[in-house]
DNA sequence: AGTGAAACATAAACGGG
DNA sequence: CCCGTTTATGTTTCACT
């Protein structure tokens, strides 16, 4: 963490990207309310953590049971893929089926998070997949926690642990 | 999905979900000139897509690395845990490392993305998540894909896939 | 469901401390 | 680095279609 970066996570800073996290769509003088500072400080803040890359962006959480994707499934690609890895991870945004894909260690190669309309989309997505390695494939049943607020507090883990 | 959703979700309804998942801080007046509607006809549409649901919440997406938690780790807990699991459902959003948790089928209970700003950090997180099981842990070398905009496409598997 | 105009609220730009 | 003011934008309400 750069120095640069540091300065702006004060409190304030911290309190910013809270509020930011629970509700992007608040105004500057909400927002200036909430961490007692007018709304053109606010603005200069957020836009100082936008252009440091500590805020990525903005976006509209969508249920996407309501709209006509009912199954969530996380899928594990194992298999030692070798050149394979780097063609699929070209690939893999264009499968639209895919909202997350990580690239990990250990015996599963890749680790995704998909959602479909039916099991028998599910079934053809798995289909597609199997050209690059081993599928496996876990329904989610619930989520117990879907997008958790960071805090200052996720940085500090108990004295004897850093 | 019910007849009250289909109706939301004409053409315009998912180029205002689209856009409003690219950047939720656009004004409605912005997103008006993009769909072709007035301003009060695109607070009105957002609005009934929020009451039914469809759109859950507004974020702002945070860079974990650049504030201080550089590892990212897919986190599984298999083993058979009875009641074990109603009990994690209720302490796993108490855990700040844990960004995400999924209940899911087979073999593995739980499913984890957790982020750690440590190695250390995260030998002590496997450590508290072990009473509840056998843990497997990944850390994310990459992530191909972390956020898909989900569009109208996303529900139209090829014809013989539905 | 949508429009256009008016009243009101918020945002951006700029100067001052 | 933050505040306050001014000018430009954006939001909301409402009468009308």
């Amino acid at each position: 963490m750069t120095a640069d970066i540091e300065r702006l996570l004060d409190e304030t800073g911290w309190q910013l990207l809270q509020a930011l996290q629970e509700n992007a769509r608040l105004s500057f003088q909400a927002l200036g309310q909430r961490v007692g500072l007018s709304a053109p400080a606010v603005a200069e803040r957020i836009r100082r953590m936008e252009d440091a890359g500590i805020i990525k962006g903005y976006r509209a959480e969508i249920d996407t049971a309501l709209i006509g994707l009912p199954i969530t499934a996380i899928v594990r690609i194992s298999t030692p893929m070798g050149e394979r890895y780097s063609q699929f991870a070209t690939t893999a945004p264009e499968i639209a089926e895919v909202l997350e894909c990580y690239h990990v260690t250990g015996n599963d190669a890749l680790v995704m998070k998909v959602a479909v309309s039916s099991v028998k989309h599910l079934e053809s997505l798995i289909d597609r997949l199997s050209v690059y390695g081993q599928v496996t494939t876990s329904i989610v049943l619930s989520a117990p926690v879907t997008h958790r607020t960071i805090t200052r507090q996720t940085l500090q883990p108990p004295e004897d642990e850093r």
